[in-house]
DNA sequence: TTGTACGCGTTATCAC
DNA sequence: GTGATAACGCGTACAA
């Protein structure tokens, strides 16, 4: 690999003057000319390493989410991906396989990078460690998710509205007993969506029965077995809301293994709108995050703070807006 | 941020025995003793840019995938990440967008990162970076697909003998007409699941009738218009093989839409096992990849060959058997 | 066993 | 405009 000292010599100049060349300062042309000669000859590209450990600076986004392998959170750090890329900063994919103890993992892992920047999808509702790097002047950018203790920029959706809609849109068609397939009370948009369901109720002078809100872990098995449960009630929901992805189509594998008819026997509305909700009979209503936007949304901010930015409000939180995109799967009742 | 020298000072020896205690290396049990309380008292950690420049190691691998928000390939990154962290290594993931210039920016990116090696999961069928870097001797992984000017070690799937299963688990069903949902040629696994239907029908001694044969782009969107393709035929198959996970999705779709009763009216196959085929109604037969081991395999293979271990022959060529899960999307006709 | 001094490749700071 | 050189933080000959 040939260094800067290489093109330096075969150009005659100093070292200085080339870097200068390479960072686009002045210099005169004569010089130019021959460092960006010797370059191409030598096919010079400059050690990032080396220079990071310079100038502290790595032109690289770490971005943590819970899971690898879950459609939804990669989408989002595709957003990122492609959103970063035009101002010259590339990101590392990180999982920290939903546990707390691996998210702390990332972050060492990451800090130890020396990233610009972190965006991170949390599992809890704490973490000391982003804290500590946050306090080190290493912006953060949270998605979907806030945590309790931390004063950082956010991008979320309004989950609460999101249910909001969904569950009206099931009482406006005649419902009352609307079963909720709810995600876990310490994840955060679990505690909105369910926020928003009671609203919904509230608002519309219904009253809730608790025992047709039941709490899943947002994976395909809890949906399965929660809808199982709900159906077993002496006197099922005639209608189901599900809140996220997964927990659908778990809920959507029982009613089928069920023979159950939707919409005929039993509404259903549920969350996100990825491959299983086009291929699904009847077409499912769903409330519909707007992943690629959350994505580009962190991207811009983080962006922002990494450039030293902080004009604007600290912390910073966009809430972005669901779509209930209304299909087949809900039926009018009485 | 405390260097070593820091520490050096703290502890009142000199850098090179403080290098030493953290490298594990042979110190006198005072010294050993002294440093390890100051790196304690200083929180001091080891600046990981300093020591690669130094030893040209990242203890990073790179992993460059065609789509990351495609299940199938996330989960096999997934799978290395997990089977190279207990060797201290850990991964950078890639998007190349499903393009050959996207990936070579990628492998430039992780070039410039000096990562220690790159499982690559390949768009094309040439791809002259990888050579060169190859050359540099930085090991390389091929999973899924192989590149057809280059020599490197590679993790793939059966697929000849994968799609062959399921043809002939159509066959021996009775069926005579199975359209194919196949993946475009340019593409590896494309090609040989294709030779996997081609020989299964040649060894049952039956013609081949390529209308029934149809190319698609491995997205849902085409398996969706070529299962339309085929059901529009004069004389439509009474049995369909997607070859590959969303395009049966797709196929499935169009299906539904069609109120198509699977397995009464047409038999289908699909490829992979993920949220769909566990589902859809009926749930559907599958042909299986074992996206985990190959994650895995992939991980021990580049281990070894960063270990400086270059025993066995090269390329390695590791070939993983599919498994045909039988479920009841298929129907034995006459 | 330990310490010194230098190298890694780049940038920043100064004189010129 | 340019060149020499210190500095970034670590690893490692080499001498002690």
């Amino acid at each position: 690999m040939p260094t800067i000292k290489d093109v330096a010599k075969l150009a005659g100049v100093s070292t200085a003057t080339v870097s200068r060349v390479l960072n686009g300062e002045n210099v005169k042309e004569e010089n130019r000319r021959r460092v960006e000669e010797a370059v191409k000859r030598l096919n010079y590209s400059t050690n990032t390493l080396a220079r990071a450990l310079k100038t502290n600076k790595t032109m690289t986004v770490g971005v943590i989410v819970p899971d690898l392998s879950n459609v939804f959170f990669t989408t989002i750090a595709k957003g990122i991906e492609k959103a970063l890329h035009p101002y010259g900063y590339s990101i590392m994919v990180c999982d920290s396989d939903e546990s707390i103890e691996g998210e702390r993992e990332k972050i060492a892992f990451l800090k130890d990078k020396f990233v610009d920047g972190i965006i991170i999808i949390p599992v809890g509702d704490q973490q000391l460690y982003l804290k500590r790097l946050q306090d080190d002047g290493t912006p953060i950018v949270l998605v979907d998710r806030l945590i309790e203790d931390i004063q950082a920029d956010a991008i979320l959706v309004d989950n609460i509205n999101g249910a909001y809609d969904a569950v009206e849109h099931l009482i406006v068609n005649g419902h009352r007993r609307i079963g909720l397939i709810s995600g876990p009370q310490h994840i955060f948009v679990g505690k909105e969506r369910l926020i928003g369901y009671e609203r919904a109720y509230t608002d519309y002078q219904l009253s809730i029965d608790p025992k047709i809100i039941r709490y899943g872990d947002l994976h395909i098995e809890s949906g399965y077995k929660l809808m199982n449960e709900l159906l077993d009630l002496p006197s099922p929901p005639t209608a189901i809301f599900a809140a996220n992805y997964y927990m659908s189509i778990g809920a959507i594998m029982a009613a089928n293994e069920r023979h159950i008819n939707i919409p005929e026997e039993l509404s259903f509305i549920g969350f996100d709108d990825m491959e299983l909700t086009r291929v699904i009979k009847p077409p499912l209503t769903v409330v519909v995050q707007p992943m690629d936007k959350m994505g580009q949304a962190a991207a811009e901010l983080i962006y922002k703070r990494m450039m030293g930015d902080n004009s604007g409000p600290f912390p910073t939180i966009l809430r972005l807006k669901t779509q209930l995109i209304k299909r087949e799967s809900v039926k009018k009742i009485n």
